[in-house]
This record gives structure tokens, sequence and C-alpha cells, in this order.
DNA sequence: TTGAAAGCGCTAACAG
DNA sequence: CTGTTAGCGCTTTCAA
């Protein structure tokens, strides 16, 4: 810190060697009552604090985690964040957040980045351009503690933290689908995102179910996730522009939600009259747009929690661990007037 | 990292002392070409990278910085860490954030963890109930870094960088004026912020300005910053029960702006018809509203990289600075449905 | 029960 | 130009 005193100001303070005080503020057995006192009495007056830096090049770990996500100003992931610190936070780690904007060549520096600061784990949300899970996979052959949350890395068999992004999606469809809509466009994610795959596939399911065909122009991936507008404008064009025009629009995807309604707007396109839409979305108002907007909304607080106690267990534990944990949680479907007919 | 190579692999593989191997890699002058050469090659192909924790036990200096902000899942301050991230990463600097949700005493729980861990400085917002700043100033006498950015402390003399509040609340409240309101109520934060202070004196000046009487009642503070939602329901409740019942409300809050919304709407009152509403937010979503919402933005990407820059700047300084910058950028004002007549 | 000493990875003052 | 050494703060053998 700022002035603050070491093992070595209390061990000449008091007399002592620096190791007996270490031992002292260590509650070793291996010292004697008085001298335990006097140390920890001593230590506790002068406000003692280890300095963990030093802690961390003795010990080889820097108490620290790694966060590799797209985007902090996202309402999905900026909630996750949240989980992750209040675990962190409580458990002596702090959290060290990198972020990719959708970038491979970021992420794999970002990942650089953090292993040269000696971060003892990593919290992996892919960036939706990632197709080489190589250095991924190395580390973890190596031992070293990953865990994915929400953007998995299907091929590398460590643990991971998802929604169910089938179930969120097929429920979100099927509502459509219920509220009487048949010709349902869907909006996603780049394809290299399990997440967008999942999703997809729980769209066809619905579809299915109450056999409406399938119709491959009614798919549309936007690779930058929505950050990217033009990408966006283009999509929901061409989209409506078909010559069976959808009544129903469905965008997996946090930003692409987001971003899709104002273009819907300025076609001049009256929501849910002329097109009927339900987004996943952890916005928080939702609720306020015009109109109300139905949403598929994931736990992500919990989901950073769940993914952060699970990677301070695994670099923790004094065994290797080969038994990974894949968990999935539930989302939830929130309507609203955006999808009625 | 993760069986990372030392300086002393390096020296053992190459036959050199570890300080040979150090000065080639530092680039010092006082070594042989071929040394240099021989070391650097070396290097590159075992792709060594400095242990930053070694480093920082050396130096005494961790190349990390504090952040303390109320809540990272708020517009406002998820983009200004995105611009503290931008600066900081290119620094070579790494970022720890803490939450205060709003609680002095987590405020101060969060600082102290912070100094424990030998940040090198500290990027502070003040949280709405914080009210003793005796610790910032203690810390800044004894020439700690500390830059504040948003939420200053007005008593401590050091670096700040604000958004100009008066201005942004005064060209929002003559707005209001300008498109026919007189009884313009206003919902802001804690009194013990001085953007609160600031921003209630634009909305005085604004109505001085056009010779409308200032009312007491018509001002709310909400002292959780729009965290508890009872507080919000309950002052627009007031607000909007007033025998003279206001024509328009500002709210000079992100996360305020964007609760009050729902509890407007659920009054059944209709916006801007019923009350025109202008509000402080850096939400994405402000045009997708119902009705699209007239905002008063912060430049809060360009707020966090000023305040990185300053922070930076003071730890890497030679000498001791006593000139403090204390910068204000201006706020925009984005002109939508919500504030019309 | 306590102390001395080594070592984590690195830099820098001092010798040679 | 290069090597030896000490030291940053701490823990942990090994001796006493």
């Amino acid at each position: 810190m700022f002035g603050s005193y070491t093992i070595k100001d209390i061990a000449k303070a008091l007399g002592l060697s620096t190791s007996t005080v270490s031992r002292a503020l260590n509650g070793s057995y291996e010292i004697g009552a008085e001298t335990k006192k006097l140390v920890l009495e001593y230590a506790e007056k002068v406000n003692y604090r280890p300095n963990p830096i030093a802690l961390s090049l003795k010990e080889q770990k820097s108490h620290s985690i790694g966060v590799v996500v797209c985007e902090v100003a996202n309402n999905y992931f900026s909630q996750a964040i949240n989980g992750i610190e209040s675990i962190a936070y409580n458990s002596g780690y702090h959290v060290i957040i990198t972020q990719t904007h959708e970038s491979a060549a970021r992420e794999a520096t970002n990942v650089q980045h953090l292993l040269s600061r000696h971060v003892d784990g990593l919290l992996v949300s892919l960036s939706a351009s990632t197709t080489d899970l190589a250095p991924y996979q190395y580390l973890h052959d190596k031992g070293f503690p990953i865990v994915f949350f929400d953007r998995v890395a299907e091929q590398v068999n460590t643990h991971k933290i998802t929604a169910n992004n089938f179930k969120g999606a097929f429920e979100a469809t099927e509502h459509l689908i219920n509220t009487g809509h048949t010709k349902i466009a869907h909006i996603t994610n780049s394809k290299n995102l399990l997440i967008s795959v999942e999703r997809v596939a729980g769209y066809k399911a619905a579809l299915e179910k109450y056999n409406i065909p399938f119709l491959p122009e009614y798919i549309k991936h936007c690779d930058h996730g929505g950050m990217i507008l033009d990408e966006v404008e283009m999509a929901v064009h061409e989209l409506l522009n078909l010559p069976e025009r959808p009544d129903a629009l469905i965008s997996t995807s946090d930003r692409l939600t987001t971003t899709c309604l104002p273009v819907i707007r300025k076609m001049g396109l009256k929501i849910p009259n002329d097109l009927a839409m339900a987004g996943f979305t952890n916005s928080d108002v939702a609720e306020s747009f015009n109109p109300p907007l139905t949403v598929v909304r994931q736990p992500a607080f919990q989901m950073g929690q769940l993914a952060t106690e699970l990677l301070i267990k695994t670099i923790e534990s004094k065994h290797p661990i080969y038994e990974y944990s894949n968990q999935q949680v539930d989302t939830e479907l929130i309507i609203r007037e955006s999808s009625l007919k």
C-alpha cells in the first residue's frame, strides 16, 4: 500500500525475527502464545496488511482471474460481470476484464496479456469471430483452469456454464406461433457461436412442432452481433423485402435485438401489427420500449456467479480435475405487447 | 504464467548471468551487440514474458489501477469503464473494478481493498451516500494518485473530470420551457452528490432566465439514484399528485430516468401529452422508448479515457504534482418526442 | 519455541 | 562489457 508496514517492521519493533512474526500472523502452531498475542496486537495496531504482490511471487499465484468478454457495455455482460465480481471479491480474487470487441485477434492478444499477468484462471466468453480454439485446448491440457460461460467452445472439454439457448429460442418461437404468426424470420449472431447454432435449432424445432416449413432465407446471421449498424440494417432490409414478407421476427442476441428496433421503425413498419417481435436481451428497459418488448432473458448475474465459483474451485483444487461441469440454466420468456397480434 | 521461461532459464541456457540477460532484454547500453542479439533471439524463440509480479515487487508498483463506481450494469459507467480500459490497456495497466452499490460503507471497504492490493492509483466516482471524504484527503495528502470522475469530491483538491452538469440541466430545462412547459418538476439523485447540486442549479438558472418561479416542492431527491424502485415510485407519485400538477419532468440521473418511465406509465399518464419528459441517460436505446426519449447524454467513454490518462500521468510523474486538472466536458442534448408538446 | 537462510523473478549498484 | 550480490516482502525448511 502506501507507507504500509511490513513483516520486517513488525519484527524490528518487537525484537523478533521475521519468521516468528510470519508464523504468528499465520496462526502457526509452533509459536508461543505470548509472542503470538504480542505480534497480533501490534499488527492490529499498525493496521498491518500483507503485501499481496510478495505473496503472489512466493506462492506463484496471482489471486486474480482473467475475464474475456466481447464488450462491457452490454446488458448481458455487465450483469454477468456483476455476478463474477460478487463471487471473486468474497473469495479474495480480483478480476481483470478484457474486451474482444468481437475480434478473434484481439481475443488472442487478451488471453496472452492475461497469461503474462499470471492470472490463476480464465473466464471466457468467445468472440463472434473466434474459430481457433487451439490455444484454449493447449492451456486446458496443461492443467490451466478455464471456465467458459455463455459463448462456450464446444470442442474443448472443460467447465461450461450456458443458458438453455435451445429452449429459450424454442419458447419464444412457439409463443410467436401461438399468437398467430407463421412467417417467422430469425436474425442471430455469427455461425461460429454455439449459442447461435443452438438458438437456431430451438427455432427450427418450434416450427417443426407446428408443421411450419423452415425457410432458409428467413435466417440472417450478423457476424458482428449487432455492433455494426450497417450489417443489421442490411439483414433486416433483406428479410423484410422478401417476396413472402415475414409477419414476425425473433432476434437472438442482446445487441442485435436493441439494434433491430430503430431499423424496423425507420422502415415505417409498426410492431406488432406489421411485424411481431421477440428478442433475447437482458435490457432492464425492454418494458419501456415502443411497444413493450417480449424478451428472452438470461440469468446473467447467476451465470457469472456459477462460472466464477466453478473457476475458483478448480483453481484451488489440490488435485487435477477430470470431471467437467456443464451446467445449463434456464432462460425466462417475458411476454409483452411486441409479440401479440 | 504457465511453465513460462524466466530470466534465469535464459541465462542458464546461454551460459550467461541473469544480469546480462536482464540488461539485454532491457536494451541497456552497457552490453555487447552480439550478446544482446543472442539473448533477444532466444527470448523471442521461447516466447519469454517478464513476470509482472516480480517486477511489481521490485519496483514497488503494481501496474494496476483501482476503479470505484456504484455499479457496472449502468449505461454511463459501463461506457466509462470501456474508456478506462482502452487507455489502461495500452499503457500496460490493468484495471480492478469495484462496486459500491451506492453504499458509503462498501465504498470505504473497496478503497481499503484496493490499497491493500497496492494499486498505483485510484479512479473514483463517489457513491450517493458518501459524506466522509477524509480517507481520500488523507491519501491525497500523502501523494497517492487519485482522479475523481463524474461524481467528484468538491473538497478534495485533486484531479477531476466532470461533465458540464449545470449546462446539461440548463439546456434540458430550457428546452422544456421552449416547448411550452412551465410547471417543470425535477427528480434527481442524492444531495450528497455534487452532480445533483449542479444539475439542480442548472435547472433553477433556466427557470430564472424565463422568469418561472422556482417551487421547492417540484424537486425530489432519490438518495439511491434509482436503484430502489419504491423510492422512485414514491417520488414520482408525490410529484404528480401535487395540487399544481407538473406538466413536465426532468430527471437528472441515468438510472432514475429509466426507472421513472414505467412508473409514469403505470400511473396512466401519457408522455408527452400528460407529462413531457427529458432525462440524463447514456442508454443507447432511448430512441426506441415509448415515446422516444429526449436525453442529456454524457461523453462517458471520453470521460473514462481522460480520467485514466490523467491518472497514469500522475502515477508516472517523476515529480509531485501540485497543479490539478479540473476538466469539464460538454453534455449533449438529444431532442426526441418525449419533450414535445 | 525461535532464528537464520534460502528462494520466488527481477533489477541495479558495485566489481572486475 | 559482464558477473556477483543484495534486496523488494513473504513463507518455509533447517538448525538451534
